[in-house]
DNA sequence: GTAATACCTAAACCTGACTTTAGGTCAAGG
DNA sequence: CCTTGACCTAAAGTCAGGTTTAGGTATTAC
């Protein structure tokens, strides 16, 4: 059993955003002894559930909601399974229009470095995108399609 | 030469977006004939790359810096470089926490999906980490590594 | 006994990125 | 003429996700 500012420490989060966590019903079972909460390794578990969970994109309510369908028990596995899958393929497009953002960056970075170096604007802007070494025209190319 | 309406048609954004972008200096150059915003190609072109800077997680604020910049000519090439590379860097860092986060969805999703088959939980818990699957088991390392 | 800590609450405040509102100009159509 | 629609502005409102403030309790340290 831990205190809010062992977890706080554990965890390098503000005591303050423990207990908004707490007050948005994202720790369902926490305990109190006299008014203070008392952390369990249920709680720490649902911690690094909700890191995870946020790092999907999910909304804090959502999240509230996973984890009541968490102390409801079995009957709710479909749910949390289903919840699960719509955060999957979320993250899954999260991700390819991320990395084609990153292509744009490479490219982006690229074009700097030959500007850098000296070279002359209009005749690095003619050998695109055909002239692009092979790499940066990978990155071009899919930084441009859609 | 685009009015605010037809660019606003063209990018899918509400008109108020564009006033806004304006407002807070992401087009700079950007002409007016007795009051009307009138959209070149430049200005289409800042669209587009304000759409990636912002995929690439970067505010508002710094949006202008770059854009400003870009209107000063060659002089801020350096900067304009070493921002885009610490933006590719900042970038790769969040994919990578992406897909360590992919990783505990995809095992979550294995998890809930044998438990809907009737798995029982106590028997699925104990058979974590050794008793997983190949793929599960690498997602399920990965996930929990820091 | 009093001062420093660690805990508690409710409620106000903050930030970023927009959106909405309220009010105004101007050109074209019926 | 007068209404409709596209444009304009400044200013207020919204939303998520916290953070800060103000005030209170309980334990430990000197």
């Amino acid at each position: 059993m831990y205190t809010i500012g062992q977890v706080a420490e554990m965890f390098g989060l503000p005591t303050s955003t423990l207990r908004y966590y707490d007050k948005q019903g994202l720790f369902p079972g926490l305990e109190r002894a006299s008014g203070i909460r008392r952390f369990s390794d249920k709680e720490l578990e649902a911690l690094r559930v909700i890191e995870c969970l946020k790092k999907a994109g999910m909304e804090i309510k959502d999240i509230r909601l996973f984890m009541e369908w968490c102390a409801e028990g079995p009957s709710t596995y479909p749910q949390r399974k289903a919840m699960f899958e719509e955060r999957k393929a979320h993250m899954e497009s999260e991700i390819a229009k991320m990395n084609r953002a990153l292509d744009m960056l490479k490219f982006k970075c690229w074009y700097y470095e030959q500007l850098n170096q000296g070279d002359n604007e209009a005749e690095l802007k003619a050998m695109i995108p055909d002239g692009l070494p092979k790499e940066i025209k990978r990155a071009y190319e899919n930084a441009h399609t859609r």
